[in-house]
DNA sequence: CCAGGTTAGTTGCAATTGCAACTATAATCC
DNA sequence: GGATTATAGTTGCAATTGCAACTAACCTGG
């Protein structure tokens, strides 16, 4: 008599490699973009990543508050905190207090952090754009969607194997 | 006369916005991505995501030497040596020294590290396949190939802004 | 107008990671 | 075959990160 599922008669498991698990796959390949990132602005700017993506966000909407940066980074708070004290002590941002909400802070480049910024833009550009330089323009743009349309999805799902309600 | 490059008359440089810059896409799908497993790895079974690439790698490939480990798993060997140690210390690991070579250990899962690679397979397969859900058959295995492609390329690359000799 | 709750941001502490130095074993080459 | 170099793996230390507790400011209802 046939077994129900077509696992081993010894009720084995499908056998699972890492290599085509793509959770697996995209922490490799995020990893080993990030790290090569991560190293040119260290060694170039003496800026981490955190700070790196905390320039970028204010370069295109200055005067936002610490979380709004949070929300547009998709970094936590605190990430966000130091990011900003590390980038107020080397000049390149300036924090005021909101006037109607003495809480909130309100983050701008100063011109050294726009400096910063215009130097770097060519260059993570150039990154990318070698990457990229793999596909097709057709195959970048299809990646280019399914890449967010996995990403709301892993949004929606939350932590694996909560059967959520 | 009209300029060289559609660069602004004050020699502006074209915007980078975080949302369509590749690097950091990645960054946030993968960081969501191993952070649901991470969790469920954590709740379920007190195992890191180092030590379930090293389960995932020796239920396929009994008895390597750690640093086969870190190479398969694309971890340094010291992570591969912390999360051996931390399976051994919970006996799901064993480890010898091999009879040829006394520097290099063989590494094999116990059977207690057998039960649980075939209780998280089916786990990590359903959150991948609730993942890829979003997908059509197609459109997955395009992704993968995609992704295949852009890993090999990143690894070309080495450091962002050396052009290498 | 003030008590309780909420929000913005910071700080302290514990866990994780990464790198360099170290130990132990093996291979190489005069 | 003994000194030199290379490889496997571990350990210690410093830097990074994440979480929770905290401070300060604001808001709301009675």
């Amino acid at each position: 008599m046939p077994a129900k599922k077509p696992s081993t008669p010894s009720g084995e498991v499908p056998a699972l490699d890492l290599e085509h698990f793509l959770p697996y796959r995209l922490s490799v390949l995020s990893n080993t973009v990030s790290s090569a990132l991560a190293g040119a602005y260290a060694r170039r700017f003496a800026l981490t990543i955190p700070q790196w993506r905390v320039i970028a966000v204010l370069a295109r909407s200055p005067g936002l508050s610490a979380a709004a940066v949070a929300e547009r980074t998709a970094m936590d708070k605190v990430a966000v905190s130091r990011a900003v004290s590390g980038l107020t002590r080397a000049g390149r941002v300036r924090r005021l207090l909101a006037a109607n909400d003495r809480r909130r802070s309100v983050l701008t480049l100063t011109v050294r952090g726009q400096a910063v910024y215009r130097q770097i833009v060519p260059l993570a550009r150039a990154y990318e754009r070698r990457l990229l330089g793999e596909l097709s323009p057709s195959e970048r743009s299809q990646f280019d969607q399914l890449l967010g349309r996995l990403q709301k999805r892993s949004w929606l799902l939350g932590p694996a194997g909560d059967s959520r309600v």
